[in-house]
DNA sequence: GCAAACTTTCAATTCATATTGAAAATTCAA
DNA sequence: TTGAATTTTCAATATGAATTGAAAGTTTGC
């Protein structure tokens, strides 16, 4: 297999990883374009490589700094910024999970504590309160975790499963 | 807080999370609605409850029977078929897991296989390598700790993270 | 201050996916 | 069998999100 068509694997792989995740494809594939080369890119070269507008590849360029996924380089003597992937794969897990907890979890923290306001003695009032009680005790362990996982190293949460 | 008003608040956090996965609304909602409904439903009473039309209740109930996240009940004497939703959190998250290591892991797992045939000796091609085995390296340890706890229990699970 | 190099913004458009709804298929009781 | 009740399918359509591209904004060197 040559160099291009691995990349173009590589590259279309990650992006269909990205979409399962709420994540933009142009944004996970730009990642994966910036995982395999060995040298920062500019808006231009992702722009060129991955066939999209500079609109586009700006605004996911933005996104993955944000995320943590991406940083900025400046060389000596050059205007154009260059970008370049975080290559730590427990890195990359660690700062998508923060992400997602943003997103995913904390909302339905939100709503778990907005919707103890319920009123009422119904059957459908009780079921309610009780399924609501259960996703909120669930919802917390899990942040817990979560936070307990952000701050371990890599090595550390393996061994937590293994045996 | 009267029902409706929770009920609704309920369904769209629940929809939402469901979007953020790769899950259709729909199949989400369905979800939440059986979850907070104290007995079996009907596909009659789910496209009511949410406005839906019957081909999308099917299709979706179908879906969430298929991810085990829903289960048919037969009520003697009725021909309709009747819906009930797995209410154990821990269920839910475990089954959840289940099926993204399917849609995510795997063509990851299956991609970086594919890749190691590239050829070559450029920068390029080394960096590729590298970043390639690190991904596979890190895929297969995510998997094996995702089918550990596929097969854990809650407790167990959490005990793993707590001190 | 000017203009070239570069980045950002955003309204318009495209694209992927979810949804509809009616027709076809199935199931079952009589 | 037949036909009423119910479920399934799927082409057409709607919806929301991603993408484009050109204009506006910014930064820098002269």
């Amino acid at each position: 297999m040559e160099l291009p068509e691995a990349k173009e694997r590589f590259i279309q792989a990650w992006g269909q990883l990205g979409s399962n995740w709420g994540v933009s494809k142009a944004m996970a594939q730009i990642h994966a374009l910036l995982l395999i080369s060995p040298n920062p890119l500019s808006t231009d070269e992702i722009m060129e490589e991955l066939n999209i507008s500079r609109g586009n590849a700006n605004m996911n360029v933005r996104e993955l700094l944000s995320w943590g996924l991406a940083y900025k380089k400046f060389v000596l003597g050059e205007r154009k910024e260059y970008f370049f992937a975080e290559k730590d794969m427990w890195e990359v897990a660690k700062k998508v999970g923060r992400e997602r907890k943003k997103r995913e979890l904390e909302p339905v923290l939100k709503m778990a504590e907005d919707v103890k306001k319920l009123k009422g003695r119904s059957k459908q009032a009780q079921e309610f309160r009780k399924v609501n009680k259960e996703v909120e005790r669930f919802a917390k362990k899990t942040e817990g975790a979560l936070d307990l996982i952000s701050k371990a190293n890599e090595s550390t949460f393996f061994k937590w499963f293994i045996r």
